[in-house]
DNA sequence: ATAGGGTTAG
């Protein structure tokens, strides 16, 4: 065979001079291997030649042909120029490969480049992108002189590695040692405060942006719409976007995010609208938004439309569609869907995303699936910090106590290190499984063998653990301690097991707190009258029911729901609008006989209203999560499990009635209330009681 | 010459 095709051949020993012209020229085609034959048959490349050609190669995607080029130049005896190491080190952070990095750093180290500004700016640069912060640091602790490009370079890395903490304490520091940061620095120390959810110090940067002119700058400000949105304030968000000079998409995507976050899908979607009748074309990022706003939302028919309309306009789902698509299939409760989104990630070869794998992973669990999670856990070619977090709290909030500490080992014996967020699910996981003695340990370790100062959510953690294991006191003197003011959650914490371990006089000192810090969460007031009822304390728990109906709070509709088929159906209390309401009422008056019978009394503690003993133990009768379970046993159609979801935290009445359930018909129920899984098996469920 | 904003675990 005979190649018709005959490609321009490769002069030898070119003069550097000719050899750069030629190179250009091929890069200017964009014939990359060309250019690279070209420049292998330079004897003596000048360093610009090597610097724009491995910058092209950065530039267009192949970052391992540029670091290739570079290793050749030492194996031909050339010591590489300032300009090369700069064009190599940007190229080594685009390869994502620490090691390659490193090589680079030593590197200039030995050729005694390395106190170079500007090389050592583009090294901590390269480091932050393999995620090293250690290398960025060492790079950023050797240069003698430190420009605000150090500066922004050495927070932002902080930042991009999860660390917004960090980030934000280099950033006060550059401002202590009279650097003055410029809108770069704004920009990227801005999402350290939505991460952190740190409104304070957000205010503070946009302060001092309007002050030092930033707020023309289209980075500035989407930084700061998007941190307002984060920080859960729409107002302020809105405000920076009205008033921006000039809105690209990214502006647009922020207030989006802003609105959908904040619950105010109607707006977003009008905003949504608006914005494609301006220039502003929507890319891929925004209809990730949207598709992610409906989810979060509760508007699945909407997204799955939304998904089709993307489609239509030429974008294709990525890995961000579908970890924003899959939270929802949970919240929907529909493992099926789920699972054809499972398939959609397989079809599409998107398993080698680490993202997409650990949403998939977190769907199944939040399903209540835990096998499937692992299965999913065990197929990952690498495990990375998220996706360990993922899978240590998909395990604490099925009560998997056991399984948390096991995973949490083999995470620190895999060399990878622990983040804030790990100690969060695993400390979670102690609390729900009564683990104190291990949960205090490590707790107190994490500070001193891990670097992750405990924060107010750690804390809380910690009261649960001994709030959960009925150490009531110790929670008690334990938020007493706190470095910090104590958050809701670690009050909600104490108020919820005081009303399992019936507990009165802690009960009013944390609903009081409670009152003062969320005064609008109608939970907090109904905890509180239902320990005050138990306690039979009439008066002040009319008390606490009149101060409810002062402040206009109603209580949440509790609802559960369940899918069966292709359907799913909802209950709240009393509900007689099934279709089988009969036959679900006859299934529990059947069941409450049997249960008398085994000496099971109806805790009537349960019932808020105060009534006379045979209506309560009716009232009970009726709990959506009973109707949900009775109306799943009776549609089994031959599985030995049913998933059964509940808005609210499951009843303690409900609890007992459904374990029974579980021996009774010998099936496995699942329930997921608000704060966790409950696994009903064989008349035990894997709360341990701690509902 | 080196650095930047939006969608992803709690």
């Amino acid at each position: 065979m005979v190649s018709t095709k005959v490609a321009p051949s490769v002069p030898t020993k070119l003069s550097s001079h000719l050899g750069h012209r030629l190179v250009k020229a091929a890069l200017n085609v964009g014939d990359f291997r060309r250019a690279q034959q070209l420049f292998d048959n330079i004897p003596q490349p000048d360093p610009t030649t090597s610097y724009t050609l491995i910058s092209a190669l950065t530039t267009y995607g192949l970052p391992h042909e540029a670091i290739r080029l570079y290793a050749s130049l030492w194996a031909r005896g050339i010591k590489p120029h300032n300009s090369v190491f700069l064009a190599v080190a940007k190229a080594s952070g685009a390869s994502g490969d620490v090691l390659r990095v490193k090589q680079v750093h030593d590197d200039a180290i030995r050729c005694g480049v390395i106190s170079d500004v500007f090389l050592g700016n583009a090294l901590i640069h390269a480091y932050g992108k393999c995620k090293c912060t250690e290398g960025a640091r060492r790079v950023f602790d050797d240069l003698v002189v430190k420009d605000v490009v150090s500066w922004t370079c050495m927070s932002s890395c902080y930042v991009n590695c999860g660390l917004p903490r960090q980030g934000l304490a280099v950033f006060h520091e550059m401002g202590r040692k009279g650097v003055k940061p410029n809108s770069v620095t704004v920009s990227s120390i801005l999402p350290a405060c939505s991460e952190l959810k740190d409104l304070k110090s957000g205010r503070a940067i946009h302060g001092f942006a309007m002050r030092h002119e930033m707020m023309e700058n289209v980075f500035v400000c989407s930084a700061l719409v998007s941190m307002y949105a984060r920080c859960l304030s729409v107002k302020p968000a809105r405000l920076v976007f009205d008033l921006m000079p000039h809105r690209d998409v990214v502006s647009w995507n922020g207030v989006l995010t802003a609105y959908f976050t904040n619950k105010e899908y109607e707006k977003g979607l009008a905003l949504f609208s608006q914005m494609r009748s301006k220039v502003v074309k929507a890319d891929e990022a925004t209809w990730n938004a949207v598709i992610g706003g409906c989810m979060e939302n509760g508007q699945t028919d909407e997204a799955v439309e939304m998904l089709r309309k993307m489609q239509s306009m030429g974008f294709k789902p990525n890995q961000i569609t579908i970890s924003s698509f899959l939270p929802a299939c949970s919240i929907l409760k529909s493992l099926r869907m789920g699972k054809e989104v499972h398939c959609y990630v397989f079809r599409h070869w998107l398993v080698w995303d680490l993202t997409t794998l650990t949403a998939v992973l977190y769907m199944y669990a939040k399903c209540g699936d835990l096998n499937l999670s692992r299965n999913v856990f065990g197929m990952m070619h690498r495990k990375d910090v998220v996706a360990w977090n993922t899978m240590i709290i998909a395990n604490a909030m099925h009560g998997n106590g056991k399984e948390v500490l096991l995973l949490f080992e083999s995470m620190l014996q895999s060399g990878m290190r622990p983040n804030s967020v790990t100690f969060t699910g695993v400390l979670s996981g102690c609390s729900h499984s009564r683990l104190v003695e291990e949960g205090l340990q490590i707790f107190n370790s994490m500070g001193r063998d891990h670097q992750v100062e405990p924060d107010a959510n750690h804390y809380a953690c910690m009261v649960d653990v001994f709030s959960r294991a009925g150490r009531l006191v110790e929670a008690y003197e334990f938020i007493q301690r706190m470095p910090m003011e104590p958050t809701a959650s670690a009050w909600g914490a104490l108020l919820g097991a005081c009303r399992v371990y019936k507990n009165v006089e802690l009960a009013k000192v944390s609903a009081s707190k409670l009152f003062e810090i969320e005064p609008n969460n109608p939970g907090n007031y109904v905890s509180l009258f239902n320990i005050l009822v138990t306690a039979k304390l009439w008066n002040e728990a009319s008390k606490a029911r009149i101060l409810m109906k002062e402040r206009g709070i109603t209580k949440t509709p509790g609802c559960s729901w369940l899918q069966v088929g292709n359907r799913v159906y909802t209950f709240v209390v009393g509900d007689k609008n099934n279709m089988e309401s009969d036959k679900i009422y006859d299934f529990l008056d059947e069941l409450d006989e049997k249960m008398k019978l085994a000496g099971y009394k109806p805790d009537t503690d349960y019932v808020l209203q105060d009534v006379d003993q045979e209506e309560k133990a009716a009232s009970l009768c009726s709990h959506s999560e009973r109707l949900a379970v009775a109306f799943g046993i009776l549609n089994l159609n031959g599985q030995s499990s049913i998933r059964v979801f509940k808005n609210l935290r499951i009843c303690g009445d409900c609890h007992n009635v459904i374990k029974y359930i579980s021996k009774d018909v010998g099936v496995t129920i699942i329930v997921r209330d608000s704060l966790r899984f409950h696994h009903f098996r064989n008349g035990n469920c894997s709360c341990q009681d701690l509902w």
